[in-house]
This record gives C-alpha cells, sequence and structure tokens, in this order.
DNA sequence: CCGATCTCCTTAACGCTGTTAAGTGGCGAT
DNA sequence: ATCGCCACTTAACAGCGTTAAGGAGATCGG
C-alpha cells in the first residue's frame, strides 16, 4: 500500500523521500486553504485544484480526506513543537504545563477550526513522544507520581482544548469576530430577571488572552494544592 | 417565515402548539438516529425516512441542517437540565458548580458525538438562563466578583466539554471502545527510549469516570487558590 | 356554500461532495 | 526495446444539502 512496497535500496530512499516531500507539500497546501474556507469548505476538489492536479490524484497520496486531516493536525503539531524553545532539562512541571499549553493554544488558533481539526483526528507519528516525556518528567522531577502527572498534564490539556474551541467559536480567525457573540445582544436575551447572566456577555466573549492565562492559573494552582504530594 | 405568521386568535394557538410538537418530534428522531449513525451518518434523508417522510419536508421545520443541529444541542440540554435537582437556593457555589459540570458531561455523553454536536452549535433559546443565573448567584454570595465568577465557570465548563470530546474520541458510547486506543499499542508506538510517554496510555485511556472527578477537584481547588477573595 | 388562503408535504432537479475504476504518458531499469 | 512502476487523468457513482414548483387537504372570510 505504500509507495515503495517491496523494494529496497538506496533508490528507495531516495523516492521514499521525494514521495514525502509531495505529500508535504499538499499537506502544507491545505493548511493554507484551510484558513481561506474553513473545514467545511476545505474539499479534495479545492485542493487539487490549488496543486494543478484533479481530484482522485490526492488519492495517490493519502488513503482517503480523513488521513489527509490527520496529517494536517499531525503538522500542525509538529510547527508548534519545533518554534516552542523548550525550557531546561531541570525546569519546573509548571514551566513546562504553561510551554506546553500556550503553544497548543497558539497552533489551535493558528489556523481557521484549527481546534476542531485537531480534536476530530488521531495523530499520525510518535513525533510529539519526545516532548511529551520531558513533560512528564518535569513532573516526575516535582515529586507526582507518574498517573498523578498524566492526570495533571490530561486536566491542563483538555480545559485548553475546550477553551480553543469556545474561543474560536467566537473568533474564527485572530481579528475576525462572528456574528451573534455579542455582549449587548446576549444581554437583551437573558432579560432583566437575569442580571448576572445577562451581564456574563462580557466575559465569554472578550478578552480570549487574558482569561486563558487565568483559566490556566487556576489550573496549575488546582494542581498544586490537590495532586502535589 | 414562521408557522402562524400574521395569525391571531385561539386557533393559532392551537396550531403552534401542533407544530412544535412537529418540531419536537423531528428533533427527537434526529437525536435517536445520532446514536445509531454518529454525526457523519447523520443525513436529513435518513431522519426524513425514519418519520416517513422525504427529506425536503424538514424544511418546513428548521431553515437548514445546522438549525437542526442547534435544536439538537438544546434539546441535550434541556433534558439535562430537567434531569437534574438543583441544589438549595443557598448552596455553596462548589455545589452548583460540581452538579453543572457532572450533568453537562452526563448530557454530552448521552449521544455518540454528543459533545461535537454541543460545541459546533449555538443554542437556540434562553431556557438555561435561569440556572445560569442560580450558577453565578452562588458565586457571588460566595464572595466572588460577577466577572470572577463567569471566568471561574468558564473554566470548568470548557474543561468539562475539553474533556468528553477526547473521552468520546475513545468511547463513542458507553461501553463500546474506538478502535486504536489501545494502552499496550500506545505503549509499542512511543518506544522503550520514552518510558513515562508509554506508560501514559492507561491514564489517558482508561477510568475517565474518576479522572473526570480529579479534574474537577482540581479546577475547584484551583478556583478556591486563585479566584476566592 | 364557495373560493381563497394557509399548512404541510411531494416530486424533480441542481450543484456539489468523497470515492472508485480504468486507462495513460513518462521514466528508470533490465 | 521492452517491461514495470509511478503519478496522474478521465469518467462515473452514489449520496449529500438545498431549492423550485406544485398539490392535497384543512380552514377561513364572505
Amino acid at each position: 500500500m505504500r509507495h515503495s512496497a517491496g523494494r529496497t535500496g538506496p533508490a528507495a530512499e531516495v523516492e521514499d523521500v521525494a514521495a514525502k516531500l509531495e505529500r508535504a507539500r499538499v499537506v502544507d497546501t491545505a493548511l493554507r486553504l484551510l484558513d481561506e474556507t474553513g473545514l467545511e469548505g476545505l474539499t479534495l476538489r479545492r485542493i487539487a485544484t490549488e496543486l494543478d492536479v484533479k481530484a482522485p490524484a490526492l488519492y495517490w497520496h493519502f488513503a482517503n480526506k480523513q488521513a489527509l486531516l490527520d496529517e494536517m493536525a499531525t503538522e500542525m503539531l509538529r510547527r508548534m513543537t519545533a518554534a516552542a524553545e523548550p525550557p531546561g532539562p531541570d525546569a519546573d512541571w509548571r514551566d513546562w504545563l504553561l510551554l506546553t499549553c500556550r503553544t497548543l493554544r497558539r497552533a489551535l488558533l493558528g489556523h481557521r477550526d484549527g481546534a476542531k481539526v485537531f480534536s476530530g483526528t488521531r495523530l499520525t507519528d510518535t513525533g510529539h513522544a519526545g516532548r511529551l516525556e520531558e513533560q512528564l518528567r518535569a513532573f516526575v522531577r516535582g515529586g507526582f507520581t507518574v498517573d498523578d502527572a498524566v492526570e495533571a498534564y490530561f486536566t491542563a490539556y483538555s480545559f485548553t482544548v475546550g477553551f480553543v474551541i469556545e474561543e474560536q467559536a467566537v473568533h474564527p480567525l485572530p481579528g475576525e469576530r462572528a456574528p451573534g457573540y455579542d455582549p449587548e445582544e446576549r444581554a437583551r436575551a437573558m432579560g432583566a430577571e437575569h442580571p448576572l447572566a445577562a451581564a456574563s456577555g462580557t466575559g465569554l466573549f472578550e478578552d480570549f488572552e487574558r482569561r486563558f492565562e487565568r483559566g490556566l492559573a487556576v489550573v496549575v494552582a488546582g494542581i498544586e494544592a490537590v495532586l502535589l504530594p
């Protein structure tokens, strides 16, 4: 099924590299198009046209659309990992966790519907294993059991993904604002008999940057309080 | 555009009730079908067939498919709210928050792809305003500012939605287990040079019930530590 | 009582989607 | 020169959401 199945020797090496380059070009184009069209508008025919190719050609490089989406999510993660300077090998678990979550958020915000693409796919390689290992090691250095380390990591991860999904519903792209997320409108909808709910629009639709940091601080403080030995 | 536009009198009342019953029947059927087919397989033609009707008939009741999905998400929330006994009017914010998040999780787990349906839609009515108001009031009673109350609520909400999205990737329906989320398989993929990452499968793919409770405890403790005056 | 109106549905069709089958030009190796 | 594989094309399929037009049946005003 793979490109060089059954072949051996240096020629296979070279061809595999070429194949990966093509694959990468498809993924790159798809990620660029994603920002223009959104996940709904991202069709194989469009991607193919952008690559001066017909749609069925993509099936040479990917088993199906989901495989392409998986690869896109993986590539997002790869770029994010490459862009983030890791803290030193003896860094505190807090530094690692903050870095991981902030970088994850940046990666998801980097593309329209990034969080949805990401949360709907399975990663296609284990390139992130190294970072995860260092993250968990930082926890263990801090006195956590492995189980508690995973627990802490997953809690922060869940918060981050959930947060960004909501954020991208309001801001499809940084700077853009989706219709229907207006604090005043919400206040009107909630009615005078629900003053607190009516006032919540501001706290729900604005200032995601600061709110993410506060949420992260809450999670970190909670980990300290509950899981730290 | 609405059913009784421009009409008055008791007959209109009766017809509106009938119309709403029809609408509700569509939503109910769609939610039932969702469990069988998943979000991908949930087509208007299938829903229509199940209702002994042709697909375009649905456009009499809903402007488009998204409007139906919105209504489905709203109905999920309505049932969840109806099923959950609220704590007393003087209950602690902790009780309210735990109830809200646990009930939200239950509601999302109640249907296949529940979290995805939910996170992709906008609620169609303000029936949840009352509960939100009580939730926020509990925070304010506890000494929170309105902003901090919203912040705390949203942090817990984000965690819950993010958590269940991941949970449903592993367990499409309670009891079922999606392929590819096997701890041993993960351990093999991570490799011997990443022992902690390899061991993380157990902590990531199992025992969601307990892990959700611990995550919730982390969030609550974090709110106490960071936001409580 | 009759014609108009409104409700709720049907049939037919449009343009689009992901995906498969079959065929084809070119290039490297034998 | 020819074989075989790579990377692609053309053609087509079933199915999707959605729209247009129309029709049966109840309900209404006159």
